[in-house]
Formats: C-alpha cells, sequence, structure tokens
RNA sequence: GUGAGUGUAGCUCAGUUGGCAGAGCACCAGGUUGUGGCCCUGGUGGCCGUGGGUUCAAGUCCCAUCACUCACCCCA
C-alpha cells in the first residue's frame, strides 16, 4: 500500500464542513474589516523566505523544503504567507493605487518538523495583512478582530499574549544588553542557546530549558528598553485594546521565530491543544516591504493555525448539518430509469437527492436512507408506475403520502417546501443520525 | 535532529507461562415475500506493520526496519 508521507493528512469529508464553515467565518468577518482576498503560489524562490524570515531563523536553517530547478535555481514550498503577500504588493505595485491594503489569504504551508500533536509538514493557515498603516489602532483592531472571530465559533479559553519588539532604533542596545548578561551567565545556558546568544540573543529569551529560563528570569524586558516612539506605539495599543474590553497580558519574553517583526507581536494561545499551544500569531513588520525592495510602507499581519482550531472547535463549535432532502428507493429497472431520470433532474435544481442503483430489498433500501438521514424517501416499484403514483415517506413522521408521477418534480418540490415549512431548521433535536462518509 | 510509547478485522481493543487468532461496534443477509432506527439469528472480513533470528511450535521471545503517537526544539 502507498502511504501518505510522514506529516502529511487527508482531511476527510466528515471534517471538512468543520472547515468550511471556519473558513466561510472568517472571509465575512474578515472582508467586514475591509480585507479583501488574495491567492498567491505555493511555490517561491528560496531567497524570499531567505531574506524575509531571516537567515538565523529555525524555519530557514533547517525547515523548509527547498529544491532546485532544472536550471539549478533553488524554489522553496512557502513555510508561512506574509513573505509571498510582501512579494505580490511590492511586485503588482498594489501600493501604486493605493499603499493601504487589507489582504488576506487561506492556504497550505510547509514545514519539514517532527511532527506532533498540532504541528504537521503542511499545515493551514488564514492570514490577513495590511499594509500602509502605522497607527497602533491597525494593531488593536486586527487583534479585535481575531478575538471577535474565536467567539463567533464559540472558542473559549484562549489567552491574548502580547509584547513589542521594538524598532531599529531601540533594539540593538538591548540586544546588547541582553548578550552582555547571557555571556556572564554561560554556565548555566544550554548548549544551544550559547549558539543563539551571538547570532540572535532574542531567542533565548522563549527557551524552555529550566537553566535558560532561570538566566532569562532576571533578564532586561524589551520593554524596558523601548525608543520613546515605540513605548508610545506601545501604550496606545494597550489603551486600545482596554477601551475594547479586549483582555492581554503583556508578555515581555514573547519574541517569536521570525526577524521581520518590529514593535508589536502577539500571540493567540489556548491550554487546551497539549504543548502546540499557538493558535494565531502575528505582528508588525513595518521594514520588511522596503528591505524586499519595495517602498517604504508600514504593515501588519497575523496568521490563524487552521489545523489546531480544528481542533478545538471540534468539541466546540456547532456546524449545521446537511443530509439529503431526499432519497429514492426504486426497486425494478423500470423504477430504476426512472429513479434516474429524477435524481438527475433534483440535483440540477438543487434538492439534495440520493438515490440508489443496485438492485436491492426496500428494506435494504430504507436502511440505507435511514442512514444517510434522508428527511423523505422516495418509493417507487412495478406497483406505482402501474398506478401513476409514487409513495413520499416522511422520514421523521413516518407519515406516507401518494404522489403523481406526472409532474412529479414539481409535487415532490412542493411536499418538501411545506414539510420543512412546518419543522424549520431547529438546532439539531431531530433524531436522524449523522451522514457518515 | 533527539527521546519515550504504540503497531492484531473497516473502527475501538482483548489475546494468560510460547500451543487452532478473538470480542464489541460497523457492514451484509434473514427473522418481516414492498417500508428505516430497537431486538433476535447468521454471515463476510486477518501476511497479527515489514524483514530476519531463536524454537518441535512465535501475535507472544530476540534483532533490525518502517509507520504512527506524544514530548523536546520551534512555531500556526
Amino acid at each position: 500500500m502507498i502511504q501518505l508521507i510522514r506529516g502529511f493528512k487527508d482531511i476527510l469529508p466528515n471534517e471538512i464542513e468543520l472547515w468550511k464553515h471556519i473558513e466561510q467565518t472568517a472571509m465575512m468577518l474578515f472582508e467586514s474589516f475591509g480585507f479583501r482576498q488574495i491567492r498567491i503560489p505555493v511555490l517561491e524562490k528560496a531567497e524570499l523566505f531567505q531574506r524575509s524570515i531571516g537567515e538565523h531563523t529555525d524555519i530557514v536553517e533547517k525547515e523548509m523544503y527547498t529544491f532546485p530547478t532544472s536550471k539549478g535555481e533553488l524554489i522553496t514550498l512557502r513555510p508561512e504567507a506574509t513573505a509571498s503577500v510582501v512579494r505580490s504588493y511590492i511586485q503588482q505595485r498594489l501600493y501604486a493605487k493605493d499603499p493601504i491594503q487589507k489582504l488576506y489569504t487561506i492556504g497550505p504551508m510547509f514545514r519539514k518538523e517532527r511532527p506532533q500533536k498540532g504541528r504537521y509538514r503542511q499545515f493551514y493557515q488564514i492570514n490577513a495583512e495590511a499594509f500602509g498603516v502605522s497607527s497602533p489602532y491597525m494593531d488593536a483592531q486586527l487583534i479585535f478582530m481575531l478575538t471577535v472571530f474565536f467567539q463567533r465559533l464559540s472558542i473559549t479559553g484562549l489567552k491574548v499574549h502580547l509584547n513589542s519588539l521594538g524598532c531599529p532604533a531601540c533594539r540593538p542596545a538591548f540586544k546588547r544588553a541582553l548578550s552582555e548578561m547571557l555571556m556572564e551567565r554561560s554556565d548555566a545556558l544550554c548548549s544551544e542557546c550559547i549558539r543563539r546568544r551571538g547570532t540572535n540573543p532574542l531567542r533565548v529569551l522563549d527557551c524552555k530549558v529550566p537553566g535558560c529560563q532561570e538566566v532569562v528570569k532576571n533578564a532586561p524586558a524589551i520593554t524596558d528598553y523601548l525608543c520613546e516612539d515605540c513605548a508610545r506605539h506601545f501604550d496606545e495599543v494597550k489603551a486600545s485594546l482596554g477601551r475594547m474590553d479586549i483582555p492581554y497580558e503583556v508578555s515581555p519574553r514573547l519574541v517569536r521565530g521570525l526577524d521581520y517583526y518590529t514593535r508589536t507581536a502577539f500571540e493567540i494561545q489556548t491550554d487546551e491543544l497539549g504543548a502546540q499551544n499557538a493558535v494565531a500569531g502575528g505582528g508588525r513588520y513595518d521594514n520588511l516591504v522596503e528591505a524586499l525592495g519595495g517602498p517604504s510602507q508600514p504593515a501588519i499581519g497575523f496568521a490563524i493555525g487552521l489545523d489546531r482550531l480544528v481542533d478545538l472547535a471540534l468539541t466546540k463549535t456547532r456546524v449545521p448539518e446537511l443530509p439529503p432532502d431526499i432519497f429514492i428507493a426504486a426497486m425494478g429497472e423500470a423504477a430504476r430509469q426512472k429513479a434516474f431520470e429524477w435524481s438527475c433532474e433534483l440535483g440540477r435544481e438543487g434538492v439534495k437527492t440520493e438515490v440508489d442503483f443496485s438492485s436491492r430489498s426496500l428494506k435494504a433500501l430504507m436502511k440505507r436512507a435511514n442512514r444517510l438521514g434522508a428527511g423523505h424517501v422516495l418509493i417507487v416499484g412495478d406497483q406505482e408506475l402501474d398506478q401513476g403514483t409514487a409513495i413520499l415517506r416522511n422520514m421523521r413522521t413516518k407519515a406516507q403520502a401518494q404522489i403523481e408521477i406526472s409532474g412529479i418534480l414539481s409535487g415532490i418540490k412542493g411536499q418538501l417546501r411545506a414539510a420543512s415549512d412546518r419543522q424549520p431548521y431547529e438546532d439539531g433535536q431531530t433524531n436522524t443520525p449523522k451522514p457518515k462518509t
């Protein structure tokens, strides 16, 4: 048997209803906030990610799927979406029409990590990026939008972690102070952190090795080193969140693994998913557009981890079920021929129809209709064809009605409409079993 | 990349000191000759992850390998 690749997975129809529900919720909400969808490629030049994410990040150092083309150019399966959206913003000159662009995108990302709960080598994200706005209101609005999103899905138990990473004006001073402090405490650091200390000292801050945490406890806080502008920005983000009653926690050791972040960084975490607790994360990247060869435009964005969100939503979010409106149970070849024609017509007209073309007993057909959760069954055999009528059974009330075969399609639609008027969409109190795949 | 755990029917799992591979659910059929769910009866379904070794005999013991799971690292 050929198996799928390690860390990859199939998402089966049973789960897709939930995925669609989540995606549609996001799209509707984000569009209410002025975001528009963009679709970007899954493959990009390796250089795009190296330059945006940063050479000394875990992602670039060891997690990217990178291949040479036949011409020898290195291309990479995107490990994240922001770089591509920025590339598109620049390449398509979206800024020329209007520097303010609010964009969202949904799709798979790829990172070659060891898989575990909530972490796959192909995983899905919803990304939102806002270009051309430097105001802290934008930061707060994005976070607000995220919290509304999770509320709509009835996801509870989330916590917003907030930090500011400063800017090129103030971060170096902090880095220096941190680096010096880490040098003094070399004895207590893990080997990984000793290596990182030189290349990317910020990363030592969120190391979970007990020894390192002990050291980090007494480390300087970046929020104490912010320059005046960054401090004011951070204060305004916090005040704005407060104004909208968004609870948050300032986490001075939240640094995030991508180099391009400036100022605001945030993560939305849960404690219900095991070790992989970040459901969404993002931050401001005011220098990235220019660094990748575009105009000097600020930007901020976030990514939602769909796989993890689906895990949470599995127990929390109600998804409307969509069982068939009607199942056609036909006995005998002549009846099956009719069933074929009617099911084609009903499907074309948007009536959710199931039919079984095999020659099985009525009992077996009824059983199948029941299992599929069909609201009605149309029963037709030689007797019915002779009489020019068929039987329409309401599976919930068990009521059966004769229905004329001439003009049967409009007859069926009328009956279904009447039944759903009497029994409007409720909160799933029917005893129809969940359809299986 | 590192560590631990688990691989037996479609699914969840039993399988004793090594001795004929099992249960529940699901599926199919019958009980009811043309009417679903509940009940009863029967049936289909297995390279016991794979390869090697020990043994008269291996699902069981040993070695290797692959896969999955969880955790570390890091993040969505």
